[in-house]
DNA sequence: GCAAAAGTGTTCTGTCTACACCCATGT
DNA sequence: ACATGGGTGTAGACAGAACACTTTTGC
């Protein structure tokens, strides 16, 4: 991988965010060749020649970390000459958001999520990719509850406004919270509730949709809708 | 260009839109070689080795249309491995708004400008790009100003009006669209105004920065401010 | 004086923000 | 009975939508 040669070479790589011990963290795989021998990178590798981009993408982040079944979304491709030291290596990036009880529970040796304010020093520029990606999740987050790319089936309120917090970085109101989501299309209040662990039992909540990138497509489309002015 | 290769070959197109005529019109050129010989064609071509995504799309741009100076955003990356007929051909599409004005008045033969809405048969999946773009450009309208792109140095506000009417797709109220476009930081009121044409002369407006990217960029960075809920 | 476009305000409605207390449960 | 997190409502500020008439000019 990544030798010299004398036509640009794309590779497609996945920035894969999930929500672990209250932390927004990302899945890295440490590379076992040159350049960047050693050093942290996001799941990434060649196109194959009928493989559309987004399913290169699902095939090497599977490869690459038995990770599959999620939606992925193109980013952005980056192309800087020089973001590759040996050759002209154009990439072209996708990312999701996932469930971490859905990534296997035991990951290989050179795979590890690492929150994303902690990085490790990174290969390339995966450092400025995954900075991108994150804004971008809280572009996301202000139009469409993509939370429940990170919710169990069944979640309370405060478990939901908890992955919004970490997402934006910030706190928020619990009750305006609780009015401005409740007041959102795609909720469904269940008539069940947490077994309580010495407090109240909280009532347990699921989306509509099945956890799609179509419940995403939908509020973009509701979205759109709504006009200008 | 696109004939059979072994290995990926990557492009990149423009989708230049402008409004003439009371319409957003897009540039085409018309192709000189096969596939889709003599069909029209969003400006694009080859990544050299050494050059960025974003230079080339501007470089290719300028060969075939003698537009430059123009900012360009990228748009999307399209890679179905059916896109092309005869290649496996990924290109990075890049988008911009541009004045009408600012184009070459005298284009050649087999370069021109159709309104969106009356696109003659395109080659590849140049129909997508184009209604992707349209897209993008209506949600860019909510939250930046990117009219500013399309407008002279100075304006009427009826111009920007029409500008935006025409982007939406629908009328909207004069006095509303007052009121939130004075409202907008950003806009300067001259002492200037136009020369009647038999009616009362308007009132013309500049935007404050020069007309670039940095414009969209500075409104996306004070929208990034405030927060979700 | 008339045709044509410029310009201007108010009311209503819905949404966002700030803010503090009672409730249900296990121990 | 108390500690813990679950759950609720209201008032004020602000933004978007609907809506009609007066002003300035050239002819």
């Amino acid at each position: 991988m990544f030798n010299e040669t004398k036509t640009h070479e794309i590779t497609v790589d996945t920035v894969i965010l999930t929500i672990k011990s209250n932390a927004l963290q990302v899945l890295l795989v440490k590379r076992d060749r040159e350049p960047f021998i050693n050093k942290w990178a996001i799941p990434g590798g060649y196109v194959r020649m009928s493989e559309k981009l987004v399913s290169a993408a699902m095939r090497v982040l599977k490869e690459k970390t038995d990770v599959s079944n999620v939606y992925l979304e193109q980013l952005y491709t980056f192309g800087d000459p020089l973001r590759h030291p040996d050759a002209r290596v154009i990439t072209c990036v996708y990312f999701s958001l996932v469930r971490y009880e859905d990534v296997k529970a035991v990951l290989p040796d050179d795979v590890a999520w690492y929150p994303v304010d902690e990085l490790p020093p990174l290969a390339f520029d995966h450092k400025e990719i995954i900075d991108y990606a994150r804004a971008r999740t809280r572009l996301s987050l202000r139009t469409c509850p993509v939370a429940y790319q990170l919710l169990k089936e069944k979640f309370t309120l405060t478990e939901m406004q908890k992955v919004y917090e970490i997402i934006m970085g910030k706190n928020l109101d619990k009750r305006n919270f609780r009015k401005k989501i409740l007041g959102t299309e795609g909720l469904i209040e269940l008539d069940e509730f947490t077994k309580a662990s010495s407090k109240r039992p909280a009532r347990l909540y699921k989306f509509k949709q099945v956890y799609t990138g179509d419940l995403k497509a939908f509020f973009i489309a509701n979205r759109e809708k709504e006009g200008v002015l």
